[in-house]
Formats: C-alpha cells, sequence, structure tokens
DNA sequence: CGGCATCCTACAAGATACTG
DNA sequence: CAGTATCTTGTAGGATGCCG
C-alpha cells in the first residue's frame, strides 16, 4: 500500500494547478464575467441603479436566488454596490461602482465582436454537420 | 384543475426564455471563451501553428482529453484549423484561421482589465472577509 | 503521437419552501 | 419585497484504459 492514495495525488497535483494557474487574471476575470447572470445583469445596471425586483423582471428567466447570488457575488468583488433602505417593505437598490463601470467596455468589446462575427461561428458549426441555432436576433446585452 | 400544470407553464417559460435569451451573441460567445482552456490555447496559438503534443507540454494541468475537446471545439466553430499529417505516428498541427484571430484582440482587451483591475477585486473581496488568493503573478494569458 | 470511450466527481444553476 | 435554506440535477471537467 503506497503512502499516498490515488486520491492524495490528484488533490496534490490540483493544488500544483490551482497555484501556477488560477493566478492567470484572465482565467478569474473570466470565470467572473463569464457566470451566466453577470454580463447581464451588469448591463442592465450600466443604465443606473435599480431594485431587485426590478432587475429580476427585466432579465426574463433569472431566478430569485439565482439574481440575489450573483448580485452578492458582484458586490463582493466590488464591482457592483447594495443599498439597503428599511422599512416595509424593506427596499434594496443595486448600482455599478466605478469599478463595475470600468469594466463595461470590455463587456461592450465582447458584445461587439459577437455581433459581427457569431454569425461566421454558426456558418461554421453548420458547415461542419451541426444544425446551427440561425442566432439573427440582436439582443446585444 | 387548470389546463396547464406549474410544471408545464414553467417549461413553456423556459423555452420562451431560452429563445429570448440563448440568441444573445454576447452570451454564447462567452460560453465559447469562457470555457476553460479555450482562452489559453487562442493566445498560445497567437504565435503560430502548434502540435497537439505541443500544446499539452505548453498548457500545464490540461488534460489530453481536454485538449483535444476543446480544440475540436474551435475548429467545429471555425475559430482553429486542425491540419493532419499522415505518417507513423501521425502528426497534427492546429492553427488559428482568421476568424480566430480577429477574437484576440478581444481576449487582449479581458487580459489588460484582469491585469489592471483583478487586484482591485481582491482586496474588495478580503474586505469582505474572505482571505483573497493573492493573485499577484502576471500569467497574463 | 493523437485520439476515442468510459466512468466519475464537483459544481453551477434551478425548484421549492420558509422567514422577516 | 428581499432574502435564506435545502434539495435536485445537468453538465463541464477530469482520470483511466485502449486503439491506429
Amino acid at each position: 500500500m503506497p503512502t499516498r492514495t490515488a486520491a492524495q495525488r490528484r488533490a496534490e497535483a490540483r493544488t500544483v494547478f490551482d497555484a501556477a494557474f488560477a493566478d492567470c487574471p484572465s482565467r478569474r476575470l473570466m470565470e467572473r464575467i463569464g457566470e451566466k447572470w453577470v454580463a447581464l445583469l451588469l448591463t442592465r445596471l450600466a443604465d443606473g441603479p435599480r431594485r431587485h425586483g426590478d432587475l429580476r423582471r427585466s432579465v426574463p428567466g433569472v431566478s430569485q436566488k439565482m439574481l440575489t447570488q450573483t448580485l452578492r457575488g458582484l458586490e463582493r468583488d466590488g464591482l457592483v454596490r447594495r443599498s439597503v433602505t428599511a422599512g416595509v417593505p424593506a427596499r434594496v437598490d443595486y448600482a455599478l461602482t466605478p469599478l463595475g463601470e470600468s469594466l463595461l467596455p470590455v463587456l461592450a468589446a465582447v458584445s461587439a465582436w459577437a455581433d459581427r462575427h457569431m454569425a461566421d461561428i454558426d456558418a461554421a458549426r453548420a458547415a461542419h454537420g451541426e444544425p446551427a441555432r440561425s442566432g439573427s436576433a440582436g439582443a446585444g446585452g
């Protein structure tokens, strides 16, 4: 019986990997803004502060849980500011911080490339036998 | 008893949501480049064509499966071109297509923001009680 | 050398119900 | 209205073994 189990070796390798790779700032940023609702919410907030329920209605499909979870994550990362106004019922507003606003151009760059070239990707995919999803609507958020 | 159950209404809402949301080009692009190895591989290929094993060695932590899977996905989407040279052993090269190259500036924008502001995110996270991962190494890819 | 198939695990995302 | 807690599940990612 070896001194280390397979699981232990895996865990160690994972640690080494994390140290070398997770530091990569791009990767970490990707993991943030790649979360399903992040980009959507940040662009919604670009127009100004919004209330919880307001955001929820403006983003079809988001669950109450994911909305709170995502917003709290963004708040924790300093991209969004959460302000509570006591009362019954309580009122909660979310707004972009300057840091969050500084991220908007990056999201815009992504959006711009997507608007210009996503059709090319669909075409390439179709050429490979996939039925592509005919994505032509420009919900450029 | 209503004609539609709650589950049915949810399923319908989901369908509507998918149609309205999955089309969003930004979201779809995010899902592509947000894949764990995509950005890393594309930037590695920015320098020129690379062999499979070459790429594998240059990206610590990537498994053979994920390397092939990711590259094939990129090939399917027209971002990468795969060329096989018969022989024993076979030789496989991967190179960016023009479409793939056009994506590099976007990745660069993400990387640039990350390099400039990821420390701010870490600071914000630390201020919220999280022990942050002290990401200071600049593996800017 | 490159690639495929199989099995497995971890985690993001969602459904649901309850609190204040 | 806003949020929390719990349970379930789809799927990305990874480990391993075999093939041309």
